[in-house]
DNA sequence: TAATGTTGATTACAGTCGTAATCCATCGAG
DNA sequence: CTCGATGGATTACGACTGTAATCAACATTA
């Protein structure tokens, strides 16, 4: 549950491109990838093979038509990440991190605010122990 | 300045030994890893010197002995990290991060509460904008 | 003093990752 | 029908990682 997710850092280049949209052949994703980087269409084929393999990208044959799709949703992958990235750091507990990255980043008065809404509607709504 | 941290997940052991004491012999890191992991001293040997080659952590030769030190302060560590984590996943936003964790992960009360405390410590301080 | 242990230096070796290239079957253009 | 383009499958290859073992120099112990 609180497992690995096998996304490299280029493979997650891909997966960005199928959560912006999907499903999308191989030649759509090269097209949305090549737009910002300069990787060969090959290099990128690797990649959507690799994510094939590894279950995190599902495809569908139509006639002779592959269409890819993510197999995990960004919200889950993000916050098994983010979980997985508190735990190895900072113990499990957000606040220490929240307080790292304000310590010499400043955080903008937009996140500041945000923050602010985010733990009132948590303390607002039942928290969980 | 923002630059990566060369530092592998088997390699923190050793810098998680460091940043809790040091300077400190090779045979003291050994045996601080040891109580929690099965690894071998030839392992943790070689993640030493790894991380000497990376200029991750210092030695100081005194007669015979080598006393390794970190090379980089934990606090940097953690925040050069969290930066790059936030902006790699968050675009630099880090209120969607707590929100993220918070979705699923459900924040601990005490969570909670250290983050008030620390967004209305953010707000009296002068914030960057 | 001879055998053994400690420790840094060097070497090993398979798996993953970044970054492709090659192979092969098929499809669309002439 | 022939030839290049397309796309999935397979192979490549060096760097980095995890996980050590071997070597060599010195130290300790019997």
């Amino acid at each position: 549950m609180t497992d690995n997710l096998p996304i490299t850092d280029a493979e997650r280049e891909v997966m960005d491109a199928l959560w912006e949209r999907s499903p999308l052949t191989s030649g759509d994703i090269v097209q949305a990838i090549q737009g910002h980087t300069d990787w060969q269409a090959k290099t990128i084929r690797t990649l959507i093979s690799r994510l094939t393999a590894k279950g995190m990208v599902q495809y569908r044959k139509q006639g002779r038509r592959y269409y890819y799709a993510p197999a995990i949703a960004r919200e889950e992958f993000l916050q098994r990440k983010s979980h997985k990235f508190v735990q190895t750091f900072f113990k499990g507990k957000v606040a220490p991190l929240v307080a790292a990255f304000a310590e010499q980043e400043s955080l903008s008065r937009e996140d500041v605010e945000q923050l602010r809404k985010l733990i009132d509607s948590l303390d607002a709504s039942g928290d969980k122990s």
